[in-house]
DNA sequence: ATGGATATATCGGCCTGCGGTATAGTGGCC
DNA sequence: GGCCACTATACCGCAGGCCGATATATCCAT
């Protein structure tokens, strides 16, 4: 159900590039302010390098995940040197299948009691 | 909080390794079965080839996340081919520790509205 | 004015680890 | 007779992706 484009040849993305989407899922970032945001996110146990960073922002821009945004904050706020992305449709689909994929092993292991059965963060 | 292994260095295991420790966390199993058992759990979406699941086997052993079984099932339900294994109480730690990671992940994603708050699977 | 944090981009290398293929042997189905 | 399912192992190529280094420029505080 649906013409759209399939995310399976998408998935299972890599960690890196599921936490640079997640950091753009809720509105307009700002390449820097996604590296902050999983390294606060993760307490600091991931962090990424500018490299895998920039690397990563490159590839989904050219498969269309993410685009650049033409609006930006007010110009008190701003910061010219900054570039700001946020999530096609089809990448908050392709975020959202690997969300459901990860929940779907998520309940594997907790019938294996790997982890228990009540939330956790 | 233990003076264990770190599992840390470990994380994030891929997909694959995941999937295997997975398979392995409800008791023994032989290689065959794993595969099949990923196959299935995950409706043919991901399939391990013969060189993707005995690598990764070899490498689990050689880091101390599973064993092999001296104890083989009764004769008349065994083959003497295969080798069945399960996971030690460090690659439990290991499977445990992304598997929270995941579910951390996940409840971003939830507050992201990238899933929904009730039960996929 | 100096320097550290902010910000972006590119490049190249390394390494992991995936997956195909071959090998090998048994046993069942058509 | 041939093929597929089962079962395990080894080898090896190769692609992808992470990371470090580097370059550049602006911002801000001292």
């Amino acid at each position: 159900m649906s013409k759209d484009r399939a995310t399976q040849p998408f998935l299972p993305l890599t960690p890196a590039m599921f936490y640079v989407l997640l950091a753009l899922a809720d509105g307009d970032k700002h390449g820097y302010a996604v590296m902050k945001e999983v390294s606060l996110r993760t307490a600091g146990r991931t962090r990424l390098s500018a490299g895998t960073l920039y690397g990563i922002i490159k590839r989904l821009l050219t498969e269309g995940l993410i685009e650049e945004s033409r609006r930006r904050p007010a110009a008190e706020n701003d910061d010219e040197r900054r570039r700001y992305y946020h999530l096609t449709p089809f990448g908050r689909q392709v975020a959202t299948a690997e969300a459901e994929r990860m929940d779907e092993v998520l309940a594997v292991a907790r019938v294996k009691k790997l982890l228990g059965h009540l939330e956790t963060a």
